[in-house]
DNA sequence: TATTAAAATAGAAACGGTTTCTATTTATAA
DNA sequence: TTATAAATAGAAACCGTTTCTATTTTAATA
């Protein structure tokens, strides 16, 4: 399956190949960054024309739901959607200044699993983590901005 | 500085004691399980009878912004907050079933640093990080359920 | 290809947690 | 005690998100 082929992703997934999906695939892995549901609406309307915003909702989170598309914690807690095509367990690095997201493939689940159960005789379930900073291009342009 | 002297804690913070501030600091540090602004103010107004809603948003908003309070990561997105004695960095375990917030004292931040230094080029400023799971209590009633 | 049932969508409306606004009250310094 | 800046109450607004219903579309089947 081509890794462009949303139509072969959406069947894998159980989920009908209809021209709203397709289009919010299409605009979300178009982009290394995160965005919000107006943001992708704003952008699927320009691309497509008609869209609901409701429904731009909607299928975000089908897909978030299914894990191709990973939410971002933000302070504002707006909701933000990164589309990962990253099927393994991993964290995101999230620049704060241009909102590029990049894989970590690092994970300390292991040292946690041992704390939690050692420590206080619980059971892990799951855990959040997300690391922000500047990105190689922003943290850059920063240094440049201070010399 | 008794670790319930409220009144020496918010002039260490900087910030003036009122009778609603202290108020809203006894309720949090009578709880072990994160609350909503909603479930606090409920709490405040069967304790100290008067206080506006908007108040107890912006007091947890000031405490939290002074560290002495922790958001809680919720799908809901909703805001919860817990009162959090440990000043040092750490992170929580928040037992999904009755709420109760525990500090882990792990964090592989250098590990991380490592990784987004090195693969990324990048510059890490923070992280996030939240277990999730069923606390001791729970977990054992899980058990007990299953058998 | 035509039919059909289930799923998906548009658009309007509602929703509700959170924030803003302004008059009033309160804490603290002088 | 007084003055002043900070804090609060209560109402209202805000706005991101969700719900609702009529309509359209998909995909399975004949």
């Amino acid at each position: 399956m081509n890794e462009d082929d949303f139509s072969g992703l959406l069947k894998k997934l159980g989920l009908k190949t209809t021209s709203k999906r397709m289009a919010v695939l299409s605009v979300l892995a178009g982009m290394d960054s995160y965005a919000s549901p107006e943001e992708i609406w704003q952008s699927l309307k320009s691309r497509i024309g008609t869209i609901g915003l409701p429904t731009v909702y909607r299928i975000l989170e089908e897909l978030a739901a299914k894990g191709v598309v990973a939410r971002i914690i933000h302070p504002s807690r707006q909701l933000y959607y990164y589309y990962c095509g990253n099927a393994g367990h991993h964290h995101h690095f999230i620049c704060v200044s241009c909102r590029r997201v990049q894989d970590i493939n690092f994970c300390a689940s292991k040292e946690i699993e041992v704390e939690v159960s050692r420590r206080l005789n619980g059971r892990v379930l799951s855990h959040v983590l997300q690391i922000d900073g500047l990105c190689r291009a922003c943290s850059r342009k920063k240094k440049g901005a201070n010399a």
